[in-house]
DNA sequence: CACTCGTGGGA
DNA sequence: TTCCCAAGAGT
């Protein structure tokens, strides 16, 4: 009878110790504040454009109450172009919370975190897991590739998380919490620097030779296709555009500027400055010009 | 569940 | 050059 075979963790920990990159929010002595703001920059943002800002933003705001005192204008500008700056609102936002209602001090369960403006079900799991060191589920879109792989057989997860991800994933997380939170972020690595989405490095890869979809021969994604994010003449394109010229300037902005800013559709134009004064990032001042918020 | 919300670098 | 997409969240 053949024993039961090693689980996935011991090889992707082992490699994670030997590969992973030395971050400044993985350092030991982290606060959980700063592991919260290096998973809310690190959302849909590459780690190589998120490490400059962490480091400004923990210098300038070392805690949550930091964070709390300033405008959201400060907090938009120095978002700089990490892009979605509702998060850089929403992190305010959490941060007030934060000190108003928990003492300053990052919650240390899911259920609290979950409340947090900007806080989902993958932050909360995280801010836990890295940054109490609790036994949690980490599932991020890294570990739904590498499990869709190793454990799937298939090139690619579905287009969004479903009920295989969170039990593929479940299945994995070792009983013993460190082991854990090293699984958790070492699985997350290797999705982000071996098992890539477009050209999967395997022959570095430490679960290569018990990967099922290595052994079905490497098939092609089969599954519902993957939206693609329409960009050019997009909202998004449009928002951002107007956005970046309220924020290079401390001053207020003319309409006549943010006018020559979008020249192509300019009731796009004004659709897209109401939204971002709906959405709080941009406000509109008694004499007909417009700045990033003020208030609080 | 499907869709929106920025940005820039690599293939 | 064009396309893809990167530690998601909110609606």
């Amino acid at each position: 009878m053949p024993a039961d075979p090693e689980p996935l963790w011991v090889e992707v920990n082992a490699w994670y110790l030997r590969h992973g990159r030395d971050l400044p929010w993985r350092t030991p002595t982290a606060s959980a504040w700063e592991v919260l703001v290096s998973e809310i920059m690190l959302q849909q943002t590459p780690v190589a454009r998120v490490e400059p800002v962490w480091r400004e933003w923990l210098e300038r705001w070392p805690t949550p109450a930091h964070l709390a005192a300033v405008s959201p204008g400060d907090v938009v500008r120095a978002w700089g172009r990490l892009g979605y700056p509702r998060r850089a609102l929403r992190l305010r936002e959490a941060a007030v919370a934060i000190t108003a209602e928990h003492g300053g001090e990052v919650p240390r369960t899911e259920a609290e975190l979950l409340t947090l403006p900007g806080i989902g079900v993958y932050t909360a799991a995280a801010v836990v897991c890295f940054a109490h060191g609790e036994r949690t589920v980490v599932i991020d879109t890294n570990v739904r590739r590498v499990l869709a792989r190793a454990v799937g057989g298939v090139a690619l997860p579905a287009p969004s998380l479903d009920r295989a991800d969170r039990e593929r994933a479940t299945a994995q997380v070792p009983a013993d919490r460190a082991d854990a939170a090293v699984w958790n972020v070492a699985v997350m690595e290797l999705g982000a620097l071996v098992c890539t989405a477009r050209a999967p490095r395997c022959g570095d890869c430490p679960i290569e030779h018990r990967c099922a979809w290595v052994a079905a021969g490497r098939p092609v994604y089969e599954g519902p296709a993957h939206r693609g994010q329409a960009w050019a003449g997009t909202d998004r394109q449009c928002r951002g555009t107007l956005l970046t010229v309220l924020r290079e300037t401390p001053d207020p902005v003319s309409d006549a500027d943010l006018r020559r800013a979008w020249t192509r559709d300019e009731q796009q134009r004004l659709r897209c400055l109401d939204s971002l004064v709906a959405d709080g990032l941009v406000e509109p001042l008694a004499d007909g010009r417009f700045a990033l918020p003020s208030g609080s």
